[in-house]
DNA sequence: CAGCATGATAATTTTATCCTATCGATAATT
DNA sequence: AATTATCGATAGGATAAAATTATCATGCTG
């Protein structure tokens, strides 16, 4: 089988035409330098050089590979060039998903500042839910995802990225009764409006008020905190809100949005990853700027 | 250093995404395998793949390389194949050289011939006198030369490829006596016509009339055999003609052209190689094509 | 003819590569 | 929770590839 060896050596052969001092160029001795050459005439079944008592000819064969070896041999030593180059923080593609009840609050302030600070970056984003997430990110179809810890798969590993407070929303009318602050026991659950089975949110909201048993839940799954949130304005019910929503969503509905009472409940937000990702570079780096943008998010929010 | 080998198993990995059927599909053992990979990363400096308990994920990196991998081991199968199809008989390039007083009477019949019978062939040719024929063949520059044998640098091959015979021609008046045939000794020195030094049909010429030593030369030397011919046609002297000349000068000049009494005097013109230029076939190939070429000028010419 | 240069060859050592067997870890099953 | 199966890594020893040094044969050169 031909090798990059041999081809080197056929290189430095052409250029030297001279076995001796083609030897001395790839630094071995002569008879390796010969014996490799040889081995390549018999492999490819053809002469490569003819020799001569001075120095050495290249065949009309060996005349018409070497263009082709010597691209080969400069292709191969531009992957040493690419390798260092992909091995840079937050270059080439990141594939991050999102879970759907951050993803459209979090993205328009995350991308803008990804673009900004790491131009090179690539990044395919995917909204998916944290069993997706999860699911995607231990099968390498991503590289990590931004949900809602803790996870129960600890074949994953993950850092916090911020803490995203509970409030509750609901119409800004007159016949739905809000304390502020207001206890978790104090929620109505029969006017708890809730998203469809899958987000985390759901379940989020459920332990935090479903501390006292038996209350009932209003029987309706909605698709999106959007959704849900049209139906809270419209006075169909109330909701847990994640702080990380309320700016956003404050602007395209009259809701009346009030904290709880302290400790005031929250979820935290996380990346995940997996352990042996080996991009502990780039999750430390898209980490800090996602703490960085959540921060900037929940500034003046109450 | 990289090696082709291991950029065989890295496709091999890439393609299976697990190291087993990786290992199977290059017939060697996981262990190999595993180890060779485990070197290719060490040598670029980065992960290629993330080694996962369900098989195995290309890192982004590793995706990265693929295509460029790819690319060179496609490039590397092709140079077979380009072997392969360089070793035809009389195919690629053919560097020719010819000596002037052949060339221009063999070429007509011969290149046709040649684009003919091995379409494939890209003859280039050069006129040459002798000396640089030779030399030319010994470095390399040429890969084959038809000169007038026998040559006395017995570090290159030759074989006959036919023999040429010599002709006397004159201007067609009546001022010249032109006895049919006529011997050597007849031939008037002093009206004698030859090509200038260099040329070995000068020589030839010379040896062929010259057996009587004292006759003296005219004191000039044409440029070429078209010259000389032109010369003669104008009654400034009479020379040697080559058979092969025959047809195709009388069909330009008006000249009187007989034959020495036999036995005839003539060259011989051979081809001559590089004894390991290996292209054996393509010489003897050529050969006999310049000898069919030749006997098809020389036919029905006096 | 002697001396030089060139590439090939020989004998040996070093380095690569491979294989078998086994391990450790994870995932799936019982 | 223990068992089994799978997967890639590791260890040890054998084999093959490639290197080195020393030498040779040959053809030029003075």
């Amino acid at each position: 089988m031909l090798t990059l060896r041999q081809m080197r050596y056929f290189d430095a052969l052409a250029t030297t035409l001279h076995f001796g001092r083609a030897a001395k160029m790839t630094n071995v001795s002569q008879p390796a330098l010969s014996a490799q050459i040889m081995e390549m005439e018999a492999d490819l079944g053809i002469r490569l050089v003819e020799r001569g008592r001075a120095g050495v000819i290249l065949t009309q064969q060996g005349e018409a590979l070497l263009p082709e070896i010597r691209a080969i041999l400069l292709s191969v030593d531009g992957l040493y060039d690419r390798a260092r180059q992909s091995a840079g923080v937050l270059e080439g593609r990141l594939r991050l998903g999102i879970i759907p009840t951050v993803a459209p609050y979090l993205v328009p302030t995350l991308i803008p500042m990804l673009r900004t600070r790491y131009p090179k970056l690539d990044v395919e984003l995917r909204e998916l839910l944290t069993t997706g997430c999860i699911e995607d990110v231990k099968h390498g179809k991503l590289d990590c995802a931004i949900i809602a810890l803790p996870h129960n798969d600890d074949s994953l590993r993950s850092c916090t990225l911020f803490e995203d407070r509970f409030l509750i929303a609901s119409a800004d009318d007159e016949n739905t009764v809000l304390y502020s602050p207001m206890t978790e026991a104090q929620v109505d659950m029969d006017r708890l409006l809730l998203l469809e089975e899958g987000h985390c949110l759901r379940d989020q909201a459920l332990a935090v008020c479903g501390s006292t048993a038996g209350r009932r839940v209003a029987n309706y799954g909605a698709t999106s905190m959007a959704t849900l949130l049209q139906m809270v304005s419209h006075g169909m019910g109330i909701t847990l809100i994640p702080e990380i929503a309320v700016r956003d969503e404050r602007t395209r509905n009259r809701m009346r949005i009030v904290p709880f009472a302290e400790p005031q409940p929250s979820r935290r937000i996380g990346l995940v990853w997996r352990p042996r990702s080996g991009r502990n570079n780039d999750q430390e780096a898209l980490a800090a700027l996602v703490t960085e943008a959540a921060a900037q998010l929940l500034s003046k929010d109450a």
